[in-house]
DNA sequence: AAGATATTGAAAACAATTTTCAGAAATTAG
DNA sequence: CTAATTTCTGAAAATTGTTTTCAATATCTT
C-alpha cells in the first residue's frame, strides 16, 4: 500500500478530513528524501502555496507521525525533524557538525549486541537512538 | 586531578571567578549520580539555598559542561540533563519510558562497530548517542 | 442544499533556555 | 587595607521552537 492511500485509510479511521493542504504537504514532503524541520517545510511549501500555514505544516507532519508515514529525528540542534518513512526499514544516522549532511546506515550487528544488553537488564527495547556525530569525508579532508 | 581542582583551574585560566554559587553548585552536582536537569538541581538546591537563581544554576551546570565535569544529555523529553562525569570512560544509556528509571551501560563491541561504520563512510567521529528506550525490568513485569 | 463536524491560518500561549541589567561580590592594583 | 576594576548574581524580560486558541471556512453526511 502506498503512502498516500496509507494516509487516507488513517484519516477515515479517524474521522478526519481530507484536505487539500494535507495532500498538498504530503505530496512535497514524500517528493525528498530529506530530515525536514517543520520550518524547512513550511518555507519549501511556501514557494508554490503561499497560503498554507505554519500551524498547519506543523500539525501535519505530527499527523504524518502519528499514522506512521514519518518518523521523528532530534539530531540536537534544537530542532524536530521528520523523514519519510518507507519500507520496515529501521536505519541510525551519521552526522556531520560541520555542513549538516546526513548519512543513514544499518548495522544489524549493533542491533542485536543492543538486544543483548537489553537483555542483560531485562529491559524490554521499544526503540532506540544511535547517532554518530563528527566531519563527513569532505569536511574531514577540509580539515587537513 | 579532583572536580574541584578542575574546576578552580578552568576558572583561573578563563579569567573567571570563584564563587560561593558557582562552589555549592558544584558539591551539590557532584554527590549524586543523577542525571539532572536545571530544574532537577535548581529544585535541591533551593532546600539548602533558597537564595541561589535559577539563571545561576543554569549557567554554572553549562560552565562544568564547558570545563569537561559535566556532560550533557538529552533524552527526548524536552529538557537537557547534565551529569557530572568522572574519568575518560564514555557510556551509553537504557531509558525507562514509564518510571524514568536511566541505566548506565558500555559496550566495546558496539563501539568498534560504530568505527568501522564511520570507515565505511570516511566519517571521522567525534562524538555518538546511543539511547536504547523501553521498559526497565520492574515496568515490564508490572505490564504483564 | 443544509447541518454537523473538522480544519485552517493568524495570533496568542507555552515551556525551556538564554539574555539583560543594576546592584553585589571577588579580585587586583596601589 | 582601600579603592578601582572586573565579573557575577538574581529577577525579570526576551528568545526560540512548539502547541493551542478561536472565529471563519472547508469538508463530509444526510
Ligand atoms: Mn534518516
Ligand atoms: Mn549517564
Ligand atoms: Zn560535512
Ligand atoms: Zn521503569
Amino acid at each position: 500500500m502506498d503512502q498516500l492511500q496509507k494516509f487516507k485509510d488513517y484519516l477515515s479511521l479517524k474521522g478526519l478530513k481530507n484536505t487539500s493542504q494535507r495532500l498538498v504537504i504530503l505530496e512535497t514532503f514524500l517528493s525528498s528524501e530529506s530530515h525536514y524541520s517543520t520550518e524547512d517545510l513550511y518555507l519549501k511549501l511556501r514557494i508554490e502555496h503561499p497560503k498554507i500555514g505554519y500551524a498547519t505544516v506543523h500539525r501535519t507532519l505530527k499527523l504524518f507521525a502519528e499514522c506512521g508515514i514519518a518518523a521523528e529525528r532530534n539530531f540536537g540542534d534544537g530542532q524536530t525533524r521528520f523523514e519519510p518513512v518507507h519500507g520496515e526499514e529501521h536505519h541510525d544516522h551519521l552526522v556531520c557538525t560541520r555542513c549538516g549532511l546526513i548519512i543513514e546506515f544499518e548495522e544489524p550487528q549493533i542491533e542485536k549486541l543492543q538486544e543483548s544488553v537489553a537483555a542483560t537488564h531485562q529491559f524490554t527495547i521499544e526503540n532506540h537512538r544511535l547517532e554518530l556525530y563528527g566531519l563527513c569525508s569532505i569536511c574531514t579532508a577540509a580539515d587537513l
